[in-house]
DNA sequence: CGCGTAATTGAAAAGTATCAACACTGGTGG
DNA sequence: CCACCAGTGTTGATACTTTTCAATTACGCG
């Protein structure tokens, strides 16, 4: 559910000196938009410190939260390859702390240092592999299951997560979320 | 809900003989498993013609389609990429033709074709784009709404594809697949 | 023609959303 | 220090949606 990737971090603090000044650090506040779905961004993220959401918003003015990101994970790199608007919104939940990085040093890194391009090649791949089981548990089993196992797989996410954020990324009302939680709790 | 990739094809046609020889045809009937989920694959396959799909089978036998994949479209590069065992299953739908380029040689294409490096980077950013999306509708839109919409988008497709598998698709049974079409068709 | 697969339909059961009222919490200003 | 406020979380009753199950029909093909 919070998704990290150690090595990532770990390449950029290995560089070489003239890479790594294409390395900008920035803090963000908790509850702050770093990027906003439908615009156009210069930057891609990557995580240092926090746990940000990755959302989508449909015209309804629902919320769906595709993935929460911590450590080492990165945003943005979709458009700075296909060169659109991203299509999906950045915010954080905690405080944030962010390594950024422009198109154009990213494509500098991507064509000259073939261990960062594989590196992104590898990420990329990840964020596919990660969604299609998810998706497919999330369809076909039940509610309850699908929250006794978030829980089991991470038993403190309700101490990081606001419980909306949580609903909104099982794709249920937040109702729902409490009534099936409270089953989980007190077993027949 | 069909994808396509005419850039792959193409690239492939005009690539310089040496290379040309990497991609090899191969033709399967309709309802081929052509790889199986958690097994390893030597090959990266590439649709020339026909349709298949990429599924996930879950514990209790439920199956729950990613994707239909058609012209242009490849499959397996994400195991080529991160050496582990496919996570979804592909069958054929239709008759299928594909090229088909070993792991070796894909690598050897990827590291040195700038071109092709970029291609499939593209393409794997077009997978990322094309799911976060589709779940996104899929869980807060009724699936009245996400029907009506399918068959907007591809009017043909109840002839291009078993029901119970477009049911899969939309993670519905096929009885609330046909109780909505009789909804559509006879609207009140 | 006969067989197996795919599709259709109804009734009952299970699951989830909606709505509305209420409780808790942390911060702010008087 | 207290009162208030806004954001967040809780809960019950009801209506709606989807699944499950089972019986039946349609279709393609040897």
């Amino acid at each position: 559910m919070i998704r990290t990737n150690n090595n990532l971090l770990s390449y950029i603090n290995n560089l070489k000196t003239e890479y790594q000044s294409f390395f900008i650090e920035e803090h963000f506040d908790k509850k702050t938009v770093i990027a906003k779905e439908d615009t156009r961004i210069k930057w891609i993220y990557i995580i240092k410190e926090g746990i940000t959401k990755c959302s989508l918003t449909n015209e309804d003015g629902k919320e769906f939260i595709q993935e929460f990101f911590g450590k080492g994970m990165k945003f943005g790199e979709l458009e700075a390859i296909n060169n659109k608007a991203i299509y999906c919104s950045m915010s954080s939940i905690t405080k944030v702390i962010v390594y950024k990085i422009s198109h154009k040093n990213f494509h500098v890194l991507l064509n000259e240092d073939a261990d960062f391009n594989h590196l992104v090649l590898l990420s990329l791949v990840t964020k596919i592999s990660n969604k299609g089981p998810r998706f497919a548990l999330q369809q076909q089993k039940t509610v309850k299951d699908n929250i006794k196992k978030l829980l089991v797989d991470f038993p403190d996410i309700l101490n990081q997560i606001p419980k909306q954020d949580i609903a909104n990324y099982l794709g249920i009302t937040i109702r729902s979320f409490n009534r099936v939680l409270s089953e989980i709790k007190k077993p027949s």
